[in-house]
DNA sequence: AATCCGGGGGC
DNA sequence: GCCCCAGGATT
Protein backbone atom coordinates (compact mmCIF):
# COMPACT_ATOMS: atom_id res chain seq x y z
CA UNK A 1 0.00 0.00 0.00
CA UNK A 2 2.65 2.39 1.49
CA UNK A 3 4.39 3.66 -1.57
CA UNK A 4 6.93 5.12 0.81
CA UNK A 5 8.64 2.43 2.97
CA UNK A 6 10.20 4.20 6.11
CA UNK A 7 9.39 7.87 6.40
CA UNK A 8 12.19 9.79 8.10
CA UNK A 9 11.16 10.34 11.61
CA UNK A 10 13.66 11.91 12.88
CA UNK A 11 15.28 15.40 11.75
CA UNK A 12 18.02 14.06 9.93
CA UNK A 13 21.50 15.10 10.68
CA UNK A 14 21.13 18.21 11.10
CA UNK A 15 24.53 18.67 11.25
CA UNK A 16 26.35 16.13 9.47
CA UNK A 17 30.08 17.15 10.30
CA UNK A 18 29.52 19.27 13.29
CA UNK A 19 30.82 22.59 13.09
CA UNK A 20 34.11 23.48 14.68
CA UNK A 21 33.77 25.96 16.37
CA UNK A 22 30.94 24.49 18.93
CA UNK A 23 33.95 23.10 20.51
CA UNK A 24 36.00 25.86 20.74
CA UNK A 25 33.35 28.60 21.83
CA UNK A 26 31.82 26.10 24.12
CA UNK A 27 35.16 25.51 26.03
CA UNK A 28 35.97 29.02 25.66
CA UNK A 29 33.09 29.91 27.52
CA UNK A 30 33.34 27.11 30.29
CA UNK A 31 37.01 27.63 31.01
CA UNK A 32 35.95 31.42 31.55
CA UNK A 33 32.05 31.70 33.38
CA UNK A 34 32.44 28.38 35.23
CA UNK A 35 31.34 27.73 38.41
CA UNK A 36 34.08 26.58 41.02
CA UNK A 37 31.82 23.12 42.30
CA UNK A 38 33.51 21.18 44.73
CA UNK A 39 33.51 17.80 42.53
CA UNK A 40 35.24 19.63 39.72
CA UNK A 41 38.60 19.56 41.81
CA UNK A 42 39.29 15.92 41.49
CA UNK A 43 39.50 13.59 38.51
CA UNK A 44 38.81 10.85 41.08
CA UNK A 45 36.74 8.27 39.54
CA UNK A 46 34.90 7.78 43.14
CA UNK A 47 34.52 11.01 43.73
CA UNK A 48 33.28 11.85 39.96
CA UNK A 49 30.18 8.62 40.49
CA UNK A 50 29.17 10.32 43.75
CA UNK A 51 28.60 13.37 42.45
CA UNK A 52 27.06 11.85 38.99
CA UNK A 53 24.58 9.94 41.42
CA UNK A 54 23.87 12.47 43.74
CA UNK A 55 23.04 14.97 40.62
CA UNK A 56 20.46 12.57 38.98
CA UNK A 57 17.45 14.26 39.07
CA UNK A 58 18.87 16.72 41.64
CA UNK A 59 19.81 20.41 41.02
CA UNK A 60 23.57 21.28 41.98
CA UNK A 61 22.51 23.35 44.79
CA UNK A 62 20.85 20.79 46.21
CA UNK A 63 23.67 18.20 45.74
CA UNK A 64 26.27 21.16 47.48
CA UNK A 65 24.94 20.97 50.89
CA UNK A 66 25.20 16.81 50.67
CA UNK A 67 28.64 15.98 48.73
CA UNK A 68 31.89 17.31 50.95
CA UNK A 69 30.08 15.69 53.85
CA UNK A 70 28.95 12.30 51.80
CA UNK A 71 33.38 12.32 50.83
CA UNK A 72 34.27 13.07 54.62
CA UNK A 73 32.25 10.57 55.88
CA UNK A 74 33.05 8.21 53.03
CA UNK A 75 36.13 9.09 51.44
CA UNK A 76 36.80 6.16 49.45
CA UNK A 77 34.74 3.13 47.28
CA UNK A 78 36.21 0.99 50.36
CA UNK A 79 34.96 3.32 53.11
CA UNK A 80 31.19 3.21 51.37
CA UNK A 81 31.62 -0.72 50.87
CA UNK A 82 32.51 -1.23 54.52
CA UNK A 83 29.69 0.99 55.76
CA UNK A 84 26.16 0.33 57.41
CA UNK A 85 22.69 0.48 55.14
CA UNK A 86 21.59 2.47 57.45
CA UNK A 87 24.55 5.31 58.07
CA UNK A 88 24.40 5.27 53.86
CA UNK A 89 20.97 6.24 54.04
CA UNK A 90 21.05 8.27 57.08
CA UNK A 91 23.57 10.21 54.63
CA UNK A 92 21.78 10.80 52.19
CA UNK A 93 18.36 11.73 54.09
CA UNK A 94 16.87 14.72 52.08
CA UNK A 95 18.64 13.80 48.59
CA UNK A 96 15.67 11.92 48.03
CA UNK A 97 15.07 8.82 45.51
CA UNK A 98 16.44 6.74 48.10
CA UNK A 99 17.41 3.82 45.75
CA UNK A 100 20.13 5.92 44.29
CA UNK A 101 21.67 5.47 48.06
CA UNK A 102 21.03 1.69 47.97
CA UNK A 103 22.33 1.25 44.36
CA UNK A 104 25.07 3.26 45.41
CA UNK A 105 26.58 1.29 48.39
CA UNK A 106 25.78 -2.08 46.29
CA UNK A 107 28.01 -0.44 43.51
CA UNK A 108 30.79 0.27 45.95
CA UNK A 109 30.14 -3.52 47.01
CA UNK A 110 30.50 -4.68 43.56
CA UNK A 111 33.42 -2.52 42.49
CA UNK A 112 35.23 -3.84 45.83
CA UNK A 113 34.42 -7.57 44.78
CA UNK A 114 35.19 -7.80 41.21
CA UNK A 115 37.20 -4.83 40.46
CA UNK A 116 39.64 -4.91 43.19
CA UNK A 117 38.10 -1.48 44.83
CA UNK A 118 39.15 0.41 41.30
CA UNK A 119 36.32 2.19 39.09
CA UNK A 120 36.91 -0.08 35.71
CA UNK A 121 37.11 2.28 33.20
CA UNK A 122 35.28 0.06 30.27
CA UNK A 123 31.94 1.32 29.31
CA UNK A 124 30.14 -1.91 29.22
CA UNK A 125 31.84 -2.91 33.16
CA UNK A 126 30.35 0.48 34.08
CA UNK A 127 27.10 0.24 32.67
CA UNK A 128 27.03 -3.41 34.38
CA UNK A 129 27.31 -1.38 38.22
CA UNK A 130 23.97 -0.82 39.73
CA UNK A 131 22.80 2.72 39.73
CA UNK A 132 24.93 3.36 36.34
CA UNK A 133 22.86 3.92 32.99
CA UNK A 134 23.59 5.74 29.83
CA UNK A 135 24.15 8.86 31.23
CA UNK A 136 26.31 8.23 33.91
CA UNK A 137 28.67 5.55 32.40
CA UNK A 138 29.31 8.64 30.09
CA UNK A 139 29.73 11.09 32.39
CA UNK A 140 32.41 8.59 34.50
CA UNK A 141 34.42 7.66 30.95
CA UNK A 142 34.83 11.32 30.01
CA UNK A 143 35.39 13.12 32.92
CA UNK A 144 37.36 11.12 35.36
CA UNK A 145 39.02 8.54 32.44
CA UNK A 146 39.20 11.01 29.99
CA UNK A 147 37.69 8.89 27.16
CA UNK A 148 35.41 10.58 24.50
CA UNK A 149 32.35 9.26 25.61
CA UNK A 150 28.89 11.26 24.96
CA UNK A 151 26.23 11.88 27.67
CA UNK A 152 22.57 13.40 27.23
CA UNK A 153 20.55 14.79 30.52
CA UNK A 154 18.13 17.13 30.37
CA UNK A 155 20.28 20.00 29.97
CA UNK A 156 22.12 18.60 26.76
CA UNK A 157 18.90 17.82 25.64
CA UNK A 158 18.21 21.49 25.68
CA UNK A 159 21.13 22.90 24.53
CA UNK A 160 20.89 20.68 21.66
CA UNK A 161 17.29 21.06 20.62
CA UNK A 162 17.55 24.59 21.00
CA UNK A 163 20.72 24.74 18.84
CA UNK A 164 20.39 22.55 16.55
CA UNK A 165 16.51 23.17 16.08
CA UNK A 166 15.26 19.47 16.81
CA UNK A 167 11.75 19.23 16.69
CA UNK A 168 10.00 15.97 18.46
CA UNK A 169 9.80 14.88 22.07
CA UNK A 170 13.46 14.15 22.79
CA UNK A 171 12.22 11.42 25.50
CA UNK A 172 10.95 9.32 22.62
CA UNK A 173 13.14 6.68 20.53
CA UNK A 174 13.61 9.09 17.12
CA UNK A 175 14.93 12.27 18.46
CA UNK A 176 16.44 10.27 21.72
CA UNK A 177 18.61 8.28 19.42
CA UNK A 178 19.56 11.41 17.16
CA UNK A 179 20.42 13.50 21.07
CA UNK A 180 23.05 10.89 21.53
CA UNK A 181 24.71 10.43 18.15
CA UNK A 182 24.71 14.28 17.60
CA UNK A 183 26.01 14.28 21.38
CA UNK A 184 28.69 11.60 20.23
CA UNK A 185 29.73 13.76 17.01
CA UNK A 186 30.54 16.68 19.11
CA UNK A 187 32.49 15.55 21.81
CA UNK A 188 35.87 16.10 21.27
CA UNK A 189 39.09 13.67 22.17
CA UNK A 190 40.87 16.62 23.65
CA UNK A 191 38.92 17.22 26.64
CA UNK A 192 35.80 15.43 26.75
CA UNK A 193 35.01 15.14 30.09
CA UNK A 194 35.19 19.51 30.18
CA UNK A 195 33.23 19.53 27.21
CA UNK A 196 30.57 17.49 28.47
CA UNK A 197 30.44 19.23 31.67
CA UNK A 198 30.53 22.73 29.75
CA UNK A 199 27.36 21.81 27.76
CA UNK A 200 25.36 20.89 30.93
CA UNK A 201 26.98 24.07 32.80
CA UNK A 202 25.26 26.21 29.69
CA UNK A 203 22.11 23.95 30.29
CA UNK A 204 21.95 24.88 33.70
CA UNK A 205 22.97 28.54 33.47
CA UNK A 206 22.34 30.16 30.18
CA UNK A 207 20.31 28.02 27.90
CA UNK A 208 17.96 27.95 30.99
CA UNK A 209 14.29 26.29 30.60
CA UNK A 210 12.42 29.97 31.04
CA UNK A 211 13.78 33.23 30.42
CA UNK A 212 17.06 31.69 28.45
CA UNK A 213 20.16 34.48 28.79
CA UNK A 214 20.68 34.05 24.69
CA UNK A 215 22.69 37.43 24.82
CA UNK A 216 25.28 35.86 27.04
CA UNK A 217 25.64 32.57 25.08
CA UNK A 218 28.60 31.36 23.23
CA UNK A 219 26.83 29.69 20.67
CA UNK A 220 23.88 32.35 19.63
CA UNK A 221 25.30 33.18 16.34
CA UNK A 222 24.69 29.74 15.53
CA UNK A 223 21.84 29.28 17.45
CA UNK A 224 18.52 27.79 15.26
CA UNK A 225 15.96 27.90 17.85
CA UNK A 226 16.94 31.65 18.06
CA UNK A 227 17.59 32.31 14.21
CA UNK A 228 13.78 30.93 14.15
CA UNK A 229 12.01 32.41 17.54
CA UNK A 230 11.67 28.78 18.49
CA UNK A 231 13.78 29.01 22.46
CA UNK A 232 10.72 29.13 24.07
CA UNK A 233 9.30 26.07 22.51
CA UNK A 234 12.02 23.83 22.56
CA UNK A 235 12.93 21.44 23.09
CA UNK A 236 9.15 19.86 22.73
CA UNK A 237 8.44 17.92 26.03
CA UNK A 238 5.24 16.57 27.20
CA UNK A 239 3.08 18.02 29.35
CA UNK A 240 2.77 16.45 33.22
CA UNK A 241 0.33 15.36 34.41
CA UNK A 242 -1.16 17.16 37.62
CA UNK A 243 -0.42 15.56 40.82
CA UNK A 244 -2.52 12.63 42.56
CA UNK A 245 -3.98 12.99 46.04
CA UNK A 246 -3.29 10.71 48.83
CA UNK A 247 -4.51 10.55 52.11
CA UNK A 248 -2.21 8.41 54.40
CA UNK A 249 -2.91 8.60 58.06
CA UNK A 250 -0.14 7.53 60.84
CA UNK A 251 -0.15 6.59 64.32
CA UNK A 252 1.84 8.34 67.35
CA UNK A 253 2.62 5.94 69.94
CA UNK A 254 4.03 7.90 72.99
CA UNK A 255 5.93 6.08 76.12
CA UNK A 256 7.36 9.71 78.19
CA UNK A 257 10.03 10.51 76.01
CA UNK A 258 9.97 8.03 73.66
CA UNK A 259 8.28 7.22 70.31
CA UNK A 260 7.91 4.19 68.34
CA UNK A 261 8.93 4.11 64.76
CA UNK A 262 9.48 1.35 62.15
CA UNK A 263 11.43 0.36 59.21
CA UNK A 264 10.05 -0.34 56.27
CA UNK A 265 11.23 -3.87 54.48
CA UNK A 266 14.04 -3.80 51.94
CA UNK A 267 11.76 -4.92 49.87
CA UNK A 268 9.50 -2.06 50.01
CA UNK A 269 8.38 -0.53 47.20
CA UNK A 270 9.36 2.68 48.39
CA UNK A 271 11.31 4.35 51.35
CA UNK A 272 12.77 1.00 51.33
CA UNK A 273 14.68 0.75 55.02
CA UNK A 274 13.62 4.35 56.00
CA UNK A 275 12.12 4.43 59.39
CA UNK A 276 8.59 6.25 59.55
CA UNK A 277 5.35 6.20 62.19
CA UNK A 278 3.41 3.39 60.91
CA UNK A 279 1.40 4.68 58.62
CA UNK A 280 -1.37 3.34 55.97
CA UNK A 281 -3.19 4.74 53.27
CA UNK A 282 -6.35 5.40 54.05
CA UNK A 283 -8.67 4.02 51.73
CA UNK A 284 -11.81 4.64 50.26
CA UNK A 285 -15.26 4.91 52.29
CA UNK A 286 -12.61 4.54 55.46
CA UNK A 287 -11.58 7.45 58.21
CA UNK A 288 -8.25 8.55 58.99
CA UNK A 289 -8.55 6.83 62.17
CA UNK A 290 -9.41 3.67 61.43
CA UNK A 291 -6.39 4.24 58.70
CA UNK A 292 -4.32 5.18 61.96
CA UNK A 293 -5.48 2.06 63.76
CA UNK A 294 -4.60 -0.17 61.13
CA UNK A 295 -0.96 0.84 60.65
CA UNK A 296 -0.23 0.62 63.97
CA UNK A 297 -1.76 -2.93 64.05
CA UNK A 298 -0.55 -4.15 60.53
CA UNK A 299 3.39 -2.06 60.97
CA UNK A 300 3.54 -3.09 65.13
CA UNK A 301 1.20 -5.71 65.64
CA UNK A 302 -0.27 -3.07 68.30
CA UNK A 303 -4.40 -2.74 69.09
CA UNK A 304 -4.64 0.67 69.90
CA UNK A 305 -7.10 3.45 70.72
CA UNK A 306 -6.61 6.32 68.24
CA UNK A 307 -7.19 9.49 70.10
CA UNK A 308 -6.73 13.09 68.65
CA UNK A 309 -5.14 14.50 65.56
CA UNK A 310 -1.69 16.28 66.57
CA UNK A 311 -0.28 17.09 63.24
CA UNK A 312 -0.59 17.56 59.66
CA UNK A 313 1.69 17.94 56.79
CA UNK A 314 1.56 17.83 53.11
CA UNK A 315 3.89 17.19 50.71
CA UNK A 316 4.15 17.06 47.08
CA UNK A 317 6.72 14.68 45.47
CA UNK A 318 6.72 13.97 41.48
CA UNK A 319 3.15 13.01 40.89
CA UNK A 320 1.32 12.37 44.44
CA UNK A 321 0.54 15.02 46.47
CA UNK A 322 0.58 13.44 49.76
CA UNK A 323 -1.85 14.79 53.22
CA UNK A 324 0.00 13.30 55.92
CA UNK A 325 -1.52 13.13 59.34
CA UNK A 326 -0.51 11.99 62.54
CA UNK A 327 -2.73 10.94 65.16
CA UNK A 328 -2.18 9.92 69.07
CA UNK A 329 -2.79 6.80 69.72
CA UNK A 330 -2.70 4.29 72.92
CA UNK A 331 -2.45 0.63 73.61
CA UNK A 332 -5.85 -0.68 73.93
CA UNK A 333 -7.15 -1.98 77.69
CA UNK A 334 -6.65 -5.21 78.19
CA UNK A 335 -5.18 -6.38 75.19
CA UNK A 336 -1.04 -6.57 75.06
CA UNK A 337 0.07 -4.58 72.50
CA UNK A 338 3.27 -5.77 70.05
CA UNK A 339 3.51 -9.68 71.84
CA UNK A 340 5.89 -9.90 69.22
CA UNK A 341 9.65 -8.99 69.59
CA UNK A 342 10.01 -6.82 66.22
CA UNK A 343 13.14 -6.03 64.60
CA UNK A 344 11.75 -3.37 62.75
CA UNK A 345 9.87 -1.52 65.43
CA UNK A 346 12.09 0.94 67.73
CA UNK A 347 11.43 3.09 70.87
CA UNK A 348 13.75 6.17 70.70
CA UNK A 349 13.75 9.42 72.54
CA UNK A 350 12.45 11.99 70.47
CA UNK A 351 15.92 13.28 69.95
CA UNK A 352 17.09 10.48 68.40
CA UNK A 353 14.69 10.44 65.44
CA UNK A 354 17.29 12.51 64.04
CA UNK A 355 19.81 10.28 63.64
CA UNK A 356 17.59 7.90 61.81
CA UNK A 357 16.76 8.15 57.95
CA UNK A 358 13.31 9.39 57.59
CA UNK A 359 11.42 10.59 53.94
CA UNK A 360 11.13 13.54 53.86
CA UNK A 361 6.91 13.42 54.61
CA UNK A 362 7.91 11.88 58.15
CA UNK A 363 10.55 14.15 59.15
CA UNK A 364 8.29 17.13 58.89
CA UNK A 365 5.97 15.52 61.04
CA UNK A 366 8.60 14.79 64.05
CA UNK A 367 10.28 17.77 63.63
CA UNK A 368 7.52 19.61 64.14
CA UNK A 369 6.65 17.49 67.23
CA UNK A 370 9.90 18.03 68.54
CA UNK A 371 12.16 20.54 67.55
CA UNK A 372 12.73 23.53 69.52
CA UNK A 373 11.66 26.22 67.84
C1' DA B 1 8.61 1.54 24.90
C1' DA B 2 6.13 3.03 28.68
C1' DT B 3 5.98 3.45 33.51
C1' DC B 4 7.67 4.04 37.95
C1' DC B 5 10.42 6.20 41.38
C1' DG B 6 7.11 8.88 47.35
C1' DG B 7 12.56 15.16 46.75
C1' DG B 8 13.23 19.57 46.38
C1' DG B 9 14.45 24.17 44.52
C1' DG B 10 13.28 28.22 41.60
C1' DC B 11 10.05 31.19 40.20
C1' DG C 1 1.34 25.97 42.64
C1' DC C 2 3.82 24.75 38.66
C1' DC C 3 7.88 23.44 36.29
C1' DC C 4 12.09 21.40 36.06
C1' DC C 5 16.23 18.92 37.60
C1' DA C 6 23.86 16.20 35.94
C1' DG C 7 18.32 9.35 35.20
C1' DG C 8 17.96 4.38 36.09
C1' DA C 9 15.46 0.24 36.66
C1' DT C 10 11.56 -2.39 35.79
C1' DT C 11 7.83 -4.28 33.12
Amino acid sequence: MEEKPRPNAAPKKEAARPPADFETRLLAWYDRYRRDLPWRGTQDPYAVWVSEVMLQQTQVATVLRYFSSWMRRFPSVRALARAREADVLHAWQGLGYYSRARRLHAGARMVVERHAGELPRQHSALLALPGIGAYSAGAIASIAFGERAPLVDGNVIRVLARRFGLRGDPNKLPLKRALWQLAGELVPAKRPGDFNQALMELGATVCTPRAPRCDECPLRAACIARRDGLVEQLPELPARAKATRVRVAAALLRDGEHVHVVRLAPEAPRWAGLWTFPYAEVRTEETPVAAARRAALEAMGADVRVGARVAKVTHTITRFRIELELYEAAPAPRVRSGAKRRPNVARVRARELETLAMPAPHRKLARMLFEER
